[in-house]
DNA sequence: GTGAAAGCGCTAACAG
DNA sequence: CTGTTAGCGCTTTCAC
């Protein structure tokens, strides 16, 4: 395990000029340097490069090949200024105050690619923000100094409160997650009722009757998925028993800590509902540790369906959530907000995908 | 499946002034208003903000109090041009070109926090762009801009050439991949050849003689990775048979094209060494469909050691790259090369973790 | 200790 | 069609 050197030119040239320290930008070609080499104005280049008819044919393609031989690209920031513009979005993923652990989760992932290409395909730059998930109203910190012109918010937490403070003061965002009542804010997020009582429903269609609930109640997305679970109990005739309730968080360890917490309580159980892939798959890890045969002993659903989910082993039977979509819309709604459009709440379908790991 | 509208007060308040369409910013507070407020000039208040001594105690914590009652925060946009500065850095993640697929390896989001973390830590802002893989100097394009100070790019594929005529150019940027002769620019990588060879050889430490490789020897990292393959094989006595050798792409149905071709191929083997743990366990998971058991009949090892490679069963053997020091690594070279100092390149130790994936 | 004035790189009237 | 001028929101000499 080497250190450093090996083949032969190794080591980056240095920016040209460079000037004191960090944050400093070298010496770079500038409009007026475009004009002087033209023999116009500033002015000039500055409509031929903005593709103005006001400027000569011949002037501007003279122009625009100066510029694209010498790699002249206009200063976005001066321009902006100018022009009071902006096309950033701030895309903002809380982190658990904890650990400062983050995206630790796939489904981050899924969501923070489909937003790049949301944004991409209308012509906007994303600035990634993380931000403490007990300090939510940090979220807003990029729009309050002008660097974008809307926030993007992947999860709401358990902070309800601080994402309406923020609507209040008008900062345009909108949030990944469940509707509230009460709410001020623009809230995208998957059916989780619904989802949640597909899960179950699938579950108790297989013949399960014990199912345990792996998530913590305390955010209301989870909350919803668990409403949906009690709802498709209580259609079957089934209470829901507390004792198969076990609150764990969306880390990795969730899973494990869940069957393990269920085993002290000597619960009995013959399905798990998982508020996620993640965490259903390190559960069915668990449980295999223990010598518990998935599906056969207890069937397993998760949430989310990312990529992986079907390369598990067993394939994992999931609640799939609507990415792409997702991405989509959270941008169509932050850009409506953004042009003083009305952004109302959405809630997308969400859709059963059921594989081995819950169908003995 | 809902489509939108369930509880109560739903829907966002739009901001408070929009004007006109997209990208416009609404009325907002600055200094000139702060100013006024407290009867002084933007001058004190300018001062005020940036902590200066030259200005009254007195005046400075009735203008901090005033700024922060009114969520007053600097336009940071105006602040970089006037003092020619900026703080935030660009990272760009290369896309499929054929297929747009981006960023479904989950080691890119181990990748872009770890980097999240190491510029948050540094006071940097994250600007994440996406790019063809075949157009890589496309990166180029958020620094030409003036939006960032330079660029972190996760990936160098095939496209040596591209880069080196950006670092030609003097744009700041340090590239996540490996070394190669007559490069300009700085790279930051794992050591392939060891990774290669680790994995390799323990794979010959099993028993196993007929080891595939899966991987496009076509990118750099993969071919000093075949190259590790290789040294082992010769240590070993062993020449390293092509037909064991498939080229796959990243993309997580690379692993079950590579276990098909080898069927195709009539090829013998009781090893596969997989580029990347995704390849590992899509790999896996298609042997399984096809009744051959791992590790008994074949032993695998992937790439990378992702979170999910612990929790796979089975537990997948890997070649550990070293995330978090890899994202410390990048974003100080990155900020050498800023501040014209040299940034060599460098070669972060790998580790081989054995799990059960390997061993019979 | 504080204000007036100039200017960062760009655009948009307004004249010619 | 093109140049001159003013100014986006901020910092910083330079006076007072």
């Amino acid at each position: 395990m080497s250190k450093t050197p090996p083949p032969s030119a190794a080591g980056a040239v240095p920016p040209a000029e460079a000037d004191g320290p960090s944050g400093q930008q070298q010496q770079r070609l500038q409009m007026a340097d475009i004009a002087r080499l033209a023999g116009v104005s500033t002015s000039t280049v500055s409509r031929a490069l903005s593709g103005s008819k006001l400027v000569n044919d011949e002037t501007r393609s003279r122009i625009m090949e100066l510029a694209r031989s010498l790699k002249y690209s206009i200063n976005i920031g001066a321009q902006n200024l100018r022009l009071k513009q902006n096309r950033t979005v701030g895309v903002v993923v809380p982190y658990d105050s904890g650990t400062r652990q983050h995206l630790s989760d796939p489904f981050f992932l899924g969501m923070l690619g489909s937003l790049a290409d949301a944004l991409t395909e209308q012509g906007f730059d994303m600035l990634v923000t993380r931000v403490d998930a007990e300090q939510l109203d940090a979220a807003a910190a990029p729009f309050d100094s002008g660097r974008v012109i809307g926030v993007v918010l992947i999860g709401q937490w358990r902070h309800h409160e601080q994402l309406n403070q923020l609507a209040a003061r008008h900062v345009p965002i909108v949030v990944w997650g469940a509707q509230l009542p009460q709410q001020l804010y623009c809230t995208i997020g998957g059916d989780n009722l619904a989802g949640g009582r597909l899960a179950t429903a699938h579950l108790l269609a297989q013949g399960r009757r014990r199912i345990a609930f792996l998530g913590d109640i305390a955010l209301p997305e989870v909350a919803q998925r668990h409403a949906g679970y009690c709802a498709a109990l209580a259609e079957a005739g089934i209470g829901a028993d507390p004792a198969l309730c076990v609150a764990v968080s969306f880390l990795p360890e969730g899973g494990g800590l869940g069957v393990r917490e269920l085993a002290a309580r000597h619960a009995e159980y013959d399905a798990i509902f998982a508020c996620s892939d993640l965490l259903a798959m390190t559960a069915i890890n668990t449980l295999r540790q223990d010598g518990v045969a998935v599906p056969q002993r207890v069937a397993v659903v998760g949430y989310d369906d990312i990529e992986l989910a079907s390369y598990f082993h067993p394939p994992l039977s999931t609640v799939r959530q609507a990415i792409p979509a997702a991405g989509r819309a959270l941008v169509a709604a932050l850009l409506a907000l953004v042009d003083g459009r009305p952004a109302p709440s959405q809630q997308l379908a969400t859709e059963l995908v059921v594989r081995a790991s819950s169908t003995a």
